[in-house]
DNA sequence: GCAAAAATGTAGAACGCTACACGTAGAACA
DNA sequence: TGTTCTACGTGTAGCGTTCTACATTTTTGC
């Protein structure tokens, strides 16, 4: 059957280099890894076959030895565009490297990890990983493993990139009520519990009680599921204890906040004020001016990177990094006289 | 230097599922690959074993006798929400397969594409490429290939999946005329000349002047960058020649140009009516309300994938699909008495 | 000028699979 | 009964690298 398609052009070999070059190919090989025991006079010429015959190593022939240079990246989504910046900061972090990203997407990050691992990655980036430490430990015995977004760090194998959400969903609210704010909601996300969401709703709790607001903390949780928070928000903002303020768990949701505000003839900021978070492009719009927590996605990438190559490299003992965030102000929350 | 990090549990091989089952690695093999020569009571016994040991096969040794079941997937970049759209397709097509996606990103696709050789993706879809039809008949050379958003079918060795970008120019001219406007411009892509543009481009072109407008033609182009993109629009509605209607080549900039019109205090549609392209998520969103052209994501990436699997599996003709572009009329172009 | 050490290069055995080439046994056929 | 098929298993040679030994040459130290 599935007759192998038509005359693919063949690959060049490490051995037709070797032979080109007039030397063995464990020098060629050599040379491809800058190991010890080379002569400039023979990476020269190595390197000049190499270039001459257009030479690229098979990575699956080096896997099975020894690396890949590959780094996968699992995204829990690909709609929101904070990603793109922990993406970015990834590049920039391996651009004088030899290594190279792939991404992969799933909710649950399980079959990918496991699909990535057969496929020989060297490391794993999790971003935002639901999954417990127990599995993650799990993975990390078998890979090198950096989570971007975790924060349960208790005897943890791997190491962790965080912005600090406790001090995150802090400074939302410390905003928020320096703008005036007095009845501040937050809408948190309901199905997968999240060791980030937790920290970010902790600060929210614990700033709504130190400003003396405790009485009015007002967590609502929704799904990802652009129906059901509309519903939520809906059924949040036409009720009769309305809140003036609501702190959404990334900016996505409020947009939709927004959004639904928008709808139902409410105004920015004066009837309802609005804070997101990752602090996304669109933010940035006109049409949105949306308030936001910046966690630096970029350097977030940038960060997990550099700790998954030393880890690879050898280091066998956990970092956990951590930024701190910021809260970058726009009309969404101004204050309302 | 860089010692091995710690005790990494060793990998199940297929010789111990082999020894396990009492059966020789060829019939294991055999069994991975439902290959002709198997009896149920082999597969079976072998089937047994490899659940037990929890077996899973390596992809870079498969990668080098047969395939590694990897598709590789080239974006041109990450924040745009329509991309989601096209791996949730991807995503379905390949549910009951074993194959697996990896996601790469890059402008210039040169040399992802070539890093995608090397790990031994058995195919690749790339999306928007911006490369020549001689360049991309180089890649088909080596590996199977299906672009999607490529309109230069001349000689392509590769199939193509596209939504009629030309009509997609016309239907966005002709939705803005019937609704009273008579001054569209159109917001295109600078740098990267990409046949997708082009079409696009043809169609606005051709529309308007079937409209008898043909005089009115204004295509302003600006590169991705979002600062450029500001001073461009900025400087299209504050000229004394202010277009009526701007159709965007894509979503994000027609969120841009929403932006850029309500910051110089337009109102949309009455001063300004805006059409997009893609119909993405944001597009219903109350603070927009974009008019869109949807061209289907999901249908393009579900269609790619297939082609593509057709293609591994030994189709040497080139197949082109194409998906009927629509109009989804919304708030942002409504017609204005 | 000589031994020891350092530097440079090579052979060749893996790595975990696939797939070709066979071997064997029972069934079908004449 | 002998011959030819067909179905089912197995042995084993690679695939393109890496990397440990080891051999050889050059440098260093005195």
């Amino acid at each position: 059957m599935t007759n192998k398609s038509p005359a693919r052009t063949p690959r060049i070999t490490i051995r037709e280099v070797a032979s080109d070059a007039g030397v063995s190919v464990a020098a060629v090989s050599k040379v491809l890894r800058d190991a010890y025991g080379v002569s400039d006079a023979l990476r020269a010429k190595v390197q000049a076959s190499m270039d001459k015959l257009n030479y690229r190593p098979l990575a699956s022939a080096r896997g099975l030895r020894g690396r890949t240079y590959t780094l996968g990246l699992v995204f829990p989504d690909l709609r929101n565009p904070f990603f793109a910046d922990i993406f970015a900061g990834v590049n920039s972090a391996l651009e004088r490297t030899r290594y190279q990203a792939m991404q992969g997407v799933s909710v649950s990050a399980s079959s990918l990890v496991e699909a990535m691992i057969d496929r020989q990655m060297d490391g794993l980036v999790l971003i935002g990983p639901n999954e417990t430490n127990e599995r993650l430990n799990d993975i990390a015995d078998r890979v090198p493993l950096v989570a971007i977004g975790h924060h349960d760090l208790e005897d943890a194998r791997f190491d962790t990139v965080n912005n600090d959400d406790q001090l995150g969903g802090r400074l939302a609210v410390r905003h928020l009520c320096q703008n005036g704010h007095k009845k501040i909601a937050m809408l948190s996300l309901a199905a997968p519990v999240s060791t980030v969401i937790n920290q970010r709703e902790l600060g929210y709790r614990l700033e709504l009680t130190e400003q003396g607001l405790g009485g009015s903390i007002n967590i609502v949780r929704a799904p990802q599921v652009l129906r059901e928070v509309q519903l939520i928000l809906r059924r949040l903002l036409e009720g009769k204890d309305r809140p003036d303020a609501i702190f959404c768990w990334t900016d996505l949701m409020a947009f939709e906040a927004i959004s639904v505000a928008t709808e139902l003839g409410l105004s920015i900021p004066e009837d309802i004020a609005i804070v997101g978070y990752d602090n996304t492009v669109f933010c940035e719009f006109s049409q949105n001016r949306l308030t936001s927590i910046d966690q630096s996605g970029e350097v977030l990438g940038l960060q997990a990177t550099r700790l998954l190559i030393e880890r690879i490299d050898g280091r066998s003992h956990s970092e956990h990094f951590v930024v701190t965030p910021r809260v970058v102000a726009r009309a969404s929350s101004a204050k309302v006289s």
